[in-house]
DNA sequence: GATGAATGAGAATTCATTCAT
DNA sequence: TATGAATGAATTCTCATTCAT
């Protein structure tokens, strides 16, 4: 790792990487080929081979790096619940922090091509998603949750997480907190329980 | 003038995105070609330009056929609501028994290719968000539904319909109304409102 | 095959093949490129495919013609002959005949490229060899061979149809009689009964 | 300074050639890459080209080293020879003994890749194709052979000795004897001296 | 000398699109 | 309008060779 060669040797897989991360966000996936991905590079054509085998083990190299710093933190938070409240919130804060932190990573997944919206789902995230069921399926043996179906829960958790996590993504400012707020609240009491804004005219009535 | 040659053309265009149906679900959107739709056809290459004029035209008719399919009955059910359980449970009726009935619709922009998961959202579908947005806004002035965050919200329900949609699908039967019935709970009285199932033990009891 | 297209078709599968059979006998098959075949022609990159699949699809395309060409011609010699001497003679003779009448065909199998000399049998060449041991031991069979190996035998008679042919090719004037000639007597009575030359000087002694 | 630098040197050169002989073998000489040949070593790419400038140059090192381990023996045997008999006899056996030994050596000459047969003859080769011509020259003015075509004579061996050696390397056992006897018996007095066959019903009469 | 990553020319192949029939 | 072959730009990928270490 001292070495020059070795030096060069990550430098040059970690260029690739962020090149791709780069024109994957801008084109998108379907529409990147590999060709794009050198172009944004300063290395030649042949090089890229020596590191990846084709534009689809690029892209699962940056979801697996991405997932992998993202569940071990959700993972933590989950582990660390003592109640229902503490399991939910802590998941939406770190979820809401990490991809406010880290845009692009979740451009990548989450990217918006014109006006067409893609979502694409790696395995490495998908292992994540049967994490977060088991970790469910757990906490209702603990009798930290009702008996509830534990797939429909993780299923609904991850749809609040992703749609409201690119909605918070596109104000200014970037407000976590709040969104974290409004997930939980949702999952705590239902519509009632979710907070309410100021009425800029009525309030005064 | 309406005769054999209109009736060929219509026939043309079904076939076409008849075909096309089949090869985005099969091969996804990205890895679909034109050739692979014409394929699919018993037509020459050169028909299909006739009609189309790309695979992306071809991609948003169907995306356009299938929000018009939807986006109206979804609208006339929120209308119709006098309650915020009417207009959540309405909604994710509607929804849920649409995508069972039309299963390779709801394929086309929600996709298993091999572990990884797609979702496409072209823009006829981002407009009946618009237009779940704009009602919920309308509801908020009406005072049925308290002062939210009408984007989240709309959020929020996007994302549990999506995810807990595709869930509901995977399983045999498919029970849309035990799906509505979970999704909507959760937006009416969060996680404690759930429906618990038969604790197995318990029931014995 | 009276359309425009039709003949348009045959005439590029036409050149294709010739502009292939004079690039393999320029570079040889192992140098020549699909490009190499294509530049050859007036025909764009991708016409090539839609007459063969690769280099090695014209090849047999090539060769299979050949074989088509001179295979019958040497199953009826055989068939007429009535006696060893007409069965080696006549296989000799319209060989000789043949690799000198389409000299680029008998290239394309048996190439000089620089000093380096290559024969290629394909699978129909190949089968015409079977077809010559069938016939030897057919001819054994009815008497008229003695019960010699017959597969040793075919691969003598084939390895002086080559190799002699080859020579005989590089001669000026190319006398195929005086080939056939040698060839036979050789297998008629060994190298005794071998043509004789007038020897310059010492036939005036 | 012929220690243990040299030793290494010599041992890479070995090494070289013997991946390159399996290589050729398996892969074929046209398919081979140097790339395949490093692989099948353990030295580092670059060190090929301390050694060999380019896969021709290892092709023709094999076939120079096969050349000339059996050409002098080859020569010894013609120039030993008394009379005909003795000559042909002697080559014909000198080369089965050869090839049935060091059959790697011939099957880099003498490739089946899937059905296709190639052959491939380098300058080595092709100078001990003169060679013999010349000493059949030499026994023509020696009064050994009578005055016949050399050129055709020596083609006539040549091409006898692969395609029998080739078949005879097929059989199991191989039994270089018998193919000498063939191919001398061949030349000697032509078909009617060949060995006959124990003709299986004939030899219980 | 050995190493092995970088290079970039070039080969194979695909595919959207055109256009003569 | 339908047809389907021709087109050729664009893409993927390989490989011989170089050269800093």
């Amino acid at each position: 790792m001292t070495g020059k060669r070795e030096r060069t040797k990550t430098a040059n897989r970690e260029a690739i990487l962020a090149a791709a991360r780069e024109v994957f966000t801008k084109l998108g996936y379907g529409a990147t080929t590999v060709r794009d991905i050198i172009r944004a590079t300063d290395l030649a054509s042949g090089t890229f081979y020596n590191y990846f085998k084709s534009k689809e083990e690029v892209f699962q190299a940056i979801q697996d790096e991405n997932a992998l710093r993202v569940r071990p933190r959700l993972r933590a938070e989950r582990i660390r619940a003592r109640s229902v409240e503490e399991f939910i919130s802590g998941s939406f804060r770190t979820f809401f922090d990490y991809i406010a932190t880290d845009r692009q990573t979740f451009a990548v997944i989450r990217r918006n091509a014109d006006t067409m919206r893609v979502r694409m789902d790696t395995p490495e995230i998908i292992a994540g998603f049967d994490e977060l069921r088991a970790d469910i399926v757990k906490a209702i043996a603990e009798g930290i949750f009702p008996l509830v179906d534990a797939d429909y829960l993780m299923a609904a958790l991850v749809g609040v997480a992703f749609e409201v996590g690119e909605h918070m993504l596109s104000r200014d400012p970037v407000d976590t907190a709040a969104a974290a707020n409004f997930a939980t609240a949702l999952f705590m009491g239902g519509f009632r329980a979710l907070p309410t804004l100021a009425r800029p005219a009525a309030s005064a009535a």
